[in-house]
RNA sequence: GUCCCAGUAGCUCAGUCGGAUAGAGCACUCGCCUUCUAAGCGAGUUGUCGGGGGUUCGAAUCCCUCCUGGGACGCCA
């Protein structure tokens, strides 16, 4: 049995490195694993040490020590070890080899790639955290997507994971949206028509606000109310929530996201004052203009405003609030903030405050910026009308998928649901493809590409490794048929460089998810998906595997389930479905 | 003005810890469905890795500097 986590392509590079590191003086088995790398193409082998930073050490050129090592490699784990200008390459025994791995990918089935590594510790991802009361547009995008994925490697590598959504729902602009609808709104039709309603009732108080200033002290006013616990002012409150909550639910259903807390502002409202007290009583705070800060000279930062003028509270006031709540209720060990890089400066506040409370654990709490959305070129803006609704988008990307699957696959028995499926899938992925920091400039041609490095691509492939799983079995399930297993299989016949491509690929996931985890980065996982299906489609054309030669139909059947699995597998981090007919 | 981030093929982007000829997709041209899903596969064209210095056996990657673009910089979040 292996290990969880221990992958084959890791027990390989330690046998390797301890077979190495036997015939060197001084070396470690650790330090030759580190200098371990995968060439650049096969015919260099398929691990490769570079001797270029032994040379010194050893006082002898790269190439020399190359030609000693591999002399005296020996290891029955690899066929031979070559020398080439200053790096040792390592053949793996191929048939070994792939009998290890395809028996590691079966066995573990929907584990293969997971790990243990956060067993037992808890890791706090706040993400999505729209306002209440305004519309969810394709801003919102990035940050759930990111943060669902994150939670999901996260949980794949064993972590306990605990998703916060931490919604806008406080502040005065409750206090200008009761005053509009008390004015101008009725209850019929903010039931009907929701947000789309609150936002026009929000747009209108600030018209008339303008000519009229005095709405402003009103809208202050019930906010104070509110503030206060005042029973009409609540209700209306939770009424705006709850209305907002209904449509976000809708989103995140279409998404397939979900969190496990929805603690917004309004939650750390009574809990704000005791942190306050707290640095009051630690000196942090200085009042300066009526406002009370604290100072970040000594990090060459801005000070850090915690209390207006008027007493009231700031962002900067909850977010302390939450953080010390959050350690508190979870203990995390890594505490994750997935927002736009536009407050890279907040968050860097954030944490030093907390470091000068004392609190040993403010390296835990980690930003996890990303690149921001515009629309032509013009940043989004609700107001001006220069923004995409995040629901038409998924929408319009449901309604093609319908399309084409109406002219190729007009027989499939779920299409509506398949559709979604699809369409939402190349949403979300386009928006993990590329590494989160970039910028987006939003383009409907691009967000509905279907074709190339794209979600539809990657289902589409695996609905394509089902589909001859399927037709190998009974003509239902996708499981391998009875008596193909890694054990019996001839290794021999997945020689040929498409099955060797797929293999080295399927090998390395293990690795590329702990990289995902620990960059934090989401789009090595999107990268790693389609590097699979690239290889497979390669193999798919390349070799026929439902052939008469049974041992061979064999062979290639146990790789496309491995394919399948990995895929599935790969897919499912990012938070894409996998249906099995497209 | 100060600080942070980004700059790689016509476009969108990968590029591991500094390693071997800098890679994909899109677009364009051509070829491939009487074998398993053509949302696919193959072939072809495309590079001052923003510029200039430096460190190193070796730099897209590290350091310095300049240019361009984006962002942040006390009572919004």
């Amino acid at each position: 049995m292996i290990a969880k986590g221990e992958f084959t392509m890791i027990r390989y590079k330690k046998l390797a490195a301890a077979a190495i590191a036997n015939t060197l003086e001084g070396v470690s088995e650790e330090d030759v694993f580190g200098l371990l790398e995968y060439p650049p193409n096969p015919e260099m082998g398929d691990l490769s040490m570079p001797c270029f930073k032994l040379s010194k050490a050893l006082r002898k050129a790269p190439q020399a020590i190359a030609e000693g090592l591999k002399e005296q490699f020996s290891e029955d784990a690899f066929e031979r070890a070559e020398a080439v200008s200053g790096y040792l390459n390592l053949f793996l025994d191929k048939s070994k080899f792939a009998v290890d791995l395809i028996g590691d990918i079966l066995s573990a089935g929907d584990t293969y790639g997971s790990a243990d590594i956060g067993k037992g510790q808890s890791v706090v991802i706040d993400y999505s955290s729209p306002n209440i009361a305004k519309p969810f547009h394709i801003g919102h995008l990035r940050s759930t997507v990111i943060g669902n994925a994150l939670r999901k490697i996260h949980a794949f590598l064993g972590f306990n994971v605990v998703g916060v959504n931490h919604l806008g729902d406080w502040g005065t602009q409750f206090g200008k949206l009761i005053v509009a609808y008390q004015k101008w709104g009725n209850a019929e039709k903010v039931e009907a028509e929701g947000i789309t309603e609150l936002l026009r009732l929000y747009v209108y108080f600030h018209e008339q606000a303008e000519k009229e200033p005095a709405l402003e002290d009103e809208a202050r006013a019930w906010f104070t109310s509110l503030e206060r616990g005042d029973a009409e002012a609540f209700k209306l409150w939770q009424w705006f929530v709850d209305i907002s909550l209904k449509e976000f639910e809708k989103i995140y259903s279409l998404l397939n996201v979900s969190f496990d807390a929805f603690t917004g502002e309004s939650f750390y409202m009574d809990k704000m004052g005791p942190v306050i007290e707290r640095m009051k009583e630690l000196n942090l705070l200085e009042e300066d203009e009526g406002t009370m800060l604290v100072r970040l000279d000594e990090f060459n930062m801005p000070p850090a405003l915690m209390l207006k003028k008027d007493g009231s509270s700031l962002y900067h006031t909850r977010d302390m609030a939450a953080a010390l709540y959050r350690k508190d209720t979870y203990h995390f060990v890594k505490s994750l903030y997935v927002t736009s890089y536009a407050q890279n400066l907040h968050f860097q506040q954030l944490f030093k405050v907390i470091e000068k409370m004392g609190y040993d654990w403010a390296d835990q709490l980690i930003h996890v910026p990303f690149g921001q959305v515009s629309l032509e070129g013009a940043s989004l803006s609700t107001r001006k009308g220069n923004v995409v609704m995040l629901e038409d988008l998924l929408n319009q990307a449901i309604a093609k998928t319908r399309e084409i699957i109406e002219t190729k696959n007009a027989n499939l028995e779920n299409k509506d649901e398949v559709a979604r499926q699809v369409g939402v899938g190349a949403i979300i992925f386009n928006d993990l493809y590329s590494n989160r920091i970039k910028d987006v400039v939003f383009s409907w041609e691009e967000a509905l590409n279907f074709d190339g490095e794209t979600g539809p691509y990657a289902q589409y492939t695996h609905a394509r490794a089902c589909s001859v799983l399927r037709k190998a079995g009974n003509g239902e399930s996708i499981d391998l048929p009875a008596g193909v297993t890694a054990a019996t299989l001839n290794p021999a016949l997945l020689q040929n460089p498409e099955a060797q491509g797929v293999l080295s690929e399927l090998a390395r996931f293990g690795e590329r998810v702990e990289q995902a985890m620990e960059k934090l980065e989401p789009s090595i996982i999107s990268r790693y998906v389609i590097d699979v299906c690239q290889a497979f489609n390669r193999f798919y054309h390349g070799c026929p595997i439902l052939v008469d030669d049974i041992e061979l139909r064999n062979a290639r059947l146990a790789l496309v389930k491995c394919v399948q699995i990995t895929l599935r597998n790969g897919l499912a981090l990012i938070g894409l479905e996998t249906p099995e007919k497209i």
